[in-house]
DNA sequence: ACCTATTGATAAAC
DNA sequence: TGTTTATCAATAGGT
């Protein structure tokens, strides 16, 4: 250019450079408006100093032309952008829809717990109280077969133990020749909890079938 | 600049005007290609003809660019992204607990209505019992209460026809001297409500929806 | 920041 | 679009 032309390349003089940049960007940025100007063009530059100072100049608002520039380049972004918004508006009604949906959970579980009786109505009580009778006797039912399974695993167990005593007591007739009653018979002990079970068992069935027994689990 | 320098304005003559573009455009595009050397810094430059042609030049890749251009100038975008990824996330987040909550509350809705008694243990079976007899002690209680009620506003209904009643009897006696027992007499009309709420009482039944009122429809 | 010699850019014509 | 040419604008290096 002047006075000994200078080499295209990084400037390693750091005032230099600094003096070149700050010339060279003003004739740049001129030149840049001078070419939207004359002739008719949408024009975007963008500088950044080492020290990352921003220097621009654009013809409309930057932010168009960058869009535009999206746009013509690669129409990715700008599909991603609005992928991305269409998503956190799903994720957004989603989760107002689960708040409702607690919300109601949460209402219905204080009312059927009894604890917002006051703000129910009439009819909403009458149901209530029919839902928890027949909740009431669906946990009755499941109560009931559970002890009766417990009294299963007794029985079965005492039938064992009635076994091993029986059988301890023919070791004791061999080895000391003695002769006893046993202290319980076999057949009273099978009775006494086959009764116990027809009666536990009455007991569920009648209590089962009040209402409406077609509910039931 | 040359030959008669010309004016800083938009060049009518269309031809003219392309030759200047063309010209003037490869010397901006050579200019910022300096400035980016020589000044070691970062440059972006976008350039729209008007038959919307794309010429640009840039340091680096021009999204980054950009993407610098957008923190920097308007740290708005930035951080806005940011914000709108980090609200995602806890959106996410939300939407996962608000699953698993919506998980429990119908589990436990379910055992508390005894449609999963099977899956219960015995101890839970035992507590279940227990709030539902709760449960029902508290809403029974709010059922009388409502019946009382209901009682209260018929009788004082049926007081005040019955007054009614007495009144068009006077009036009936006074216009045409005819004398009449009454139709109902107040305390056999007291009676047969409270006869009947009690009635009701006993019999109340089910077929309440407990849960999500929308699927109650 | 200003000066100035010199180069680079470019308008107009071809 | 490329070349030429006459000028002016840009600017490197010095102050």
């Amino acid at each position: 250019m002047v006075r000994g032309k200078i080499q295209m390349k990084r400037i390693e003089n750091a005032t230099n450079r600094q003096v070149t940049f700050s010339k060279r960007r003003s004739g740049l940025l001129k030149k840049a408006r001078e070419l939207a100007v004359l002739c008719d063009v949408e024009v975007g530059l963008i500088i950044f100093s080492q020290k990352g100072r921003l220097y621009e100049f654009s013809t409309t608002d930057m932010q168009e032309i960058i869009e535009r520039y999206r746009k013509h380049a690669k129409n990715q972004e700008q599909t991603n952008k609005m992928d991305d918004e269409r998503y956190m508006q799903q994720l957004k009604l989603e989760t107002a829809d689960m708040e409702r949906k607690i919300e109601l959970l949460e209402v219905s579980k204080r009312k059927f717990l009894g604890l917002d009786v006051a703000s129910c109505s009439h009819e909403e009580i009458l149901n209530i109280e029919g839902r928890l009778e027949q909740s009431l006797r669906s946990i009755r039912a499941r109560k009931d077969q559970l002890f009766q399974e417990q009294i299963e695993k007794l029985r079965a167990k005492e039938r064992l133990l009635l076994q091993e005593n029986i059988q301890l007591r023919e070791k004791n007739i061999a080895g000391e020749n003695l002769l006893r009653e046993p202290i319980v018979k076999e057949k009273e002990v099978v009775t006494y909890w086959s009764q116990s079970s027809n009666s536990t068992n009455t007991e569920v069935e009648t209590e089962l079938f009040i209402g409406l027994p077609e509910i039931r689990c």
